[in-house]
RNA sequence: GGAGAGAUGGCUGAGUGGCCGAAAGCGAUCGCCUGCUAAGCGAUUGUACGCCCCUAAAGGUGUACCGCGGGUUCGAAUCCCGCUCUCUCCGCCA
């Protein structure tokens, strides 16, 4: 949410920017309610002052023994006008939070001006593509032969885009989650977070994804509770309408959780494989920054999460989203695209993200100034660190051999017992049936 | 799921219809004093929104906020209703 009065000071501005953004808006419902607004709020203020005035004087009156019949009734009819305005007053104030609800934020100043995702420039790439002497196989006909990944019974237990993970490939995604987490509270500093994986309305608007993306989101039956779409909504709504002190920023938060993505209108995308899945697992990474350490943090956070694709060696690259790509409460994201041999292109396996203020107004999270005392709104950042599911795909994808077998990287190998395991093999049939 | 108790400022805690944005204490900040330390003294100590002033900041002023939402009343932290959360007991349960 951008600031009302801010909104009001720039209003061309604003029209540029979202004109940038490709979401131009027509800012004149905003204007007339917001000046309507201040109109009728005015109104209803002096005669509240007047009110309290005179009752005042009833109080009085009545304590000296003097009759305040002509006062009562004429502040029973003041009142009844109070209730009308505050009436009128009430239904301005929803149509204008209904608009600026849905004005997404503005894009920093280093963002390039764009149209779609082929204008996001890359801003850096490591590691270089692996060479195969036969034809690299997608990750699911690997996953399937390797008896770790198993797709129709996913879609049996629930349905289409859902999967489940057998043996080496549950181990594989539970070592992955145990690695990343390892390595952000042990080496970057993060503190661990376990959050609910089911929310309330007031996080989810808080972290922008309703009013306007509830098609998106699993909303419980009979409820109005929601399943997380990404850790990023409970772990930034931990401190929602909290003031912090200025020295416990910046705070690093890490979280696992399963993410819950509805995504009506993905149908046809993206149909085989783990790539786009109703369920998945993804490790969060969540910062809380004072406005001028932000975009140092972001750039942190980036490396932070590149650190996992380097560790595990997988060639990747890093895009900076141009203003037309970007979401709707970033101010500047760097996406991370690992690449996918089998089908020759780089995959979005995080997206990290300086929010600015948007969250944190939205969701009251502020902070005192230790000198001057002063309380502004910090900035959200977060990123993912990284989407566990997509990182298995890629491992399955780099690091297949000729004879179908796949090298578990030697960072995850400590997470699969003393250390024997250095690759995923098709079972032998006997153990495959007493599996 | 059933029964009961509770929710007040950074914290503790008083306040059952007007003099209450809210006592007192603690904490914090600034200043004074004491040769250091401790103690003492004084002042300040919420947030949001509107208006005035204005380059801005500061300032002035008004309104709202005592868990949330309604109601009664000239007037509500205080009375009534609904909800949420916390605690205790019972039931159920991993």
């Amino acid at each position: 949410m951008l600031d009302i009065k801010y909104i009001r000071q720039n209003i061309d501005l604003l029209t540029q920017k979202l004109q940038e953004r490709g979401q131009p808006m027509d800012m004149e419902p905003f204007l007339t309610r917001e000046e309507k607004r201040r109109l009728i709020l005015k109104q209803v203020e002096d005669l509240r002052s007047q009110k309290n005035a005179v009752s005042r004087e009833i109080g009085d009156r009545k304590k000296r023994g003097e009759d305040a019949a002509t006062l009562m009734e004429e502040m029973a009819q003041v009142s009844a006008a109070i209730d009308r305005l505050e009436t009128a007053l009430k239904e301005v104030e929803e149509e204008l939070a209904a608009i600026v609800m849905t004005i997404p934020n503005l894009p920093h100043e280093s963002v390039v001006a764009g149209r779609d995702a082929q204008d996001n420039p890359v801003v850096r790439t490591w590691g270089e593509k692996p060479t195969f002497d036969f034809t690299p196989r997608p990750h699911w006909d690997l996953g399937e032969e390797l008896e770790i990944l198993d797709f129709p019974r996913g879609a049996k237990i629930t349905g289409a885009r859902f999967t489940l993970y057998r043996g080496m490939g549950a181990r594989l995604e539970r070592a992955l989650i145990n690695f990343m987490l390892d390595l952000h509270t042990a080496e970057h500093g993060y503190l661990e977070i376990l959050p609910p994986f089911i929310v309330n309305r007031e996080s989810m608007t808080a972290t922008g994804q309703l009013p306007k993306f509830a098609a998106d989101l699993f909303c419980l039956a009979s409820t109005d509770y929601f399943l997380i779409p990404t850790a990023e909504v409970p772990v930034t709504n931990i401190h929602r309408g909290e003031i912090l002190a200025e020295d416990q920023l910046t705070i690093n938060y890490a979280a696992y959780s399963a993410c819950f993505r509805s995504e009506a209108g993905s149908y046809g995308k993206d149909t085989r494989g783990l790539i786009r899945q109703h369920q998945f697992n993804k490790v969060e990474l969540v910062k809380f920054a004072r406005p001028e350490d932000s975009y140092d943090e972001l750039e942190k956070l980036t490396t932070h999460a590149e650190e996992v694709l380097r560790r595990l060696n997988l060639h990747y690259r890093v895009v900076s989203l141009c203003t037309a790509d970007l979401g709707f409460s970033a101010a500047k994201t760097y996406d991370l695209e690992v690449w996918l041999p089998a089908q020759g292109v780089y995959r979005e396996i995080s997206s990290c993200s300086n929010f600015g203020d948007f969250q944190a107004r939205r969701a009251a999270i502020r902070f005192r100034r230790t000198k001057g005392g002063k309380v502004e709104f910090v900035h959200t950042l977060n990123g993912s660190g990284l989407a566990v599911g997509r990182t298995l795909v890629a491992i399955l994808e780099n690091y297949q051999q000729s004879d179908g077998s796949v090298l578990i990287p030697e960072v995850l190998r400590p997470y699969f017992g003393r250390g024997e395991v250095v690759a995923i093999r098709k079972p032998l049939p006997a153990i495959a049936e007493r599996n």
